[in-house]
DNA sequence: ATTACTATTTAACGAGTAG
DNA sequence: TCTACTCGTTAAATAGTAA
């Protein structure tokens, strides 16, 4: 591993992208960023191109291979730690939403995402559930979904959605569906499938519905 | 975030499960792990301790979750450079497997859960495809697809496998297995699906086939 | 503006060792 | 065995400044 030390600084370099293309990056806000010294931020740039984990061309500043390895592996030792496997159930009650969900299924390019991602076109409304215990969706928040890229239209922003496949009170197969910007997620998910939820599992607002999302 | 210096410290704990109960481990073999003294082994603990990031009790050291939390925002940080996205396209040559893949796949334990995490019960035969360059599957072992889980018989170990939903040819839905255990894959990937590929798309050995994955 | 040198200060390290 | 103290030594950080 790359001392560590420099992890901070590889770290914002890999932020600002400097695995992919050079970029432009003075000391003076490195160490604005870091919290450290110009001439520190100087003297590690000079160590690390002098250990061939950056390079600094006329073109900026880039992270070399054996600095993104060296990222990587420790991407790994962490990954084992956080990623979950296994399932993940959740419960909650129902609650009406805003039709907001409504609307945001109603999109071509969202629905294209779904047939596609999986395996099912929604029915156009989402089940709102509120979770009785919120900590228990931690693990959703680490793991890795569908991604349902997001779009633009002239009158607003469509954002990124991740779904996870889910099974809901253990009879009918559908998908929770979180945007992707939310980092740790609020108290309420909301629930797609190829069928109304609410009729198929006759449920009204206050009933309390199991969620099984399995993680992989 | 947690001071970096500590945190081959913190990985290491980490790595013997420190998180989820406490472990035994004295400041000279974590000094000896580290390629630290033991002077400074302790002194680091005792750092971390009055940090809040660590506990040592009469059971041993623990991570305490602040220590965690550290740990996790550095883990999303990576995450969000190093776990890919989007479609990765493969191309490779059939060959002729040696019938494990068939043996493999009548497995019931293993076709119950082709079914409910793939969405369809494969025929029971694979598809072996040399690939014509290994480097790019590199994207799928960093990412996560959906974990069929191994079992036991008296006879012998079923392992886990990884399944990655696939289009094969731009024709055909199915899936790219590989055995969990395999940390780089070599250059031989086997696909499975519904159907009986080699009959659906016409393949006979040294055809040229093509997969996309997609990621999420 | 920028980088990076030298000199000085400050912090970290590890040897020795007691409890 | 273990932990953790003191203390001399070494390393790292910053100030000042030149280029």
């Amino acid at each position: 591993m790359v001392e560590a030390k420099y992890t901070p600084l590889l770290l914002l370099l890999l932020r600002k992208g400097a695995h992919a293309k050079p970029v432009k990056f003075s000391s003076t806000s490195i160490a604005d960023e870091l919290g450290i010294s110009q001439q520190s931020a100087s003297r590690w740039l000079i160590e690390l191109e002098r250990a061939g984990i950056i390079a600094r061309t006329g073109a900026g500043l880039s992270l070399l291979p054996k600095g993104v390895e060296g990222l990587r592996s420790l991407h790994v030792i962490l990954s084992s730690a956080f990623v979950p496997r296994g399932v993940v159930r959740l419960r909650g009650t129902v609650f009406a939403g805003l039709m907001e969900g409504r609307y945001y299924l109603s999109q071509p390019h969202y629905r294209k995402q779904f047939k596609s991602k999986l395996g099912f076109t929604p029915y156009a409304g989402t089940l709102n559930l509120r979770l009785s215990d919120v900590a228990l969706r931690a693990p959703l928040d680490l793991s890795s979904g569908a991604l349902i890229s997001g779009f633009q239209t002239s009158k607003r922003l469509f954002g990124d959605i991740i779904a996870y496949r889910a099974v809901i009170n253990e009879r009918v197969r559908g998908a929770l569906i979180v945007p992707a910007r939310t980092h740790y997620g609020p108290d309420v998910i909301e629930l797609i499938a190829k069928e109304n939820l609410r009729k198929a599992l006759r449920l009204k607002d206050g009933d309390e519905v199991r969620v099984s999302i399995e993680l992989s």
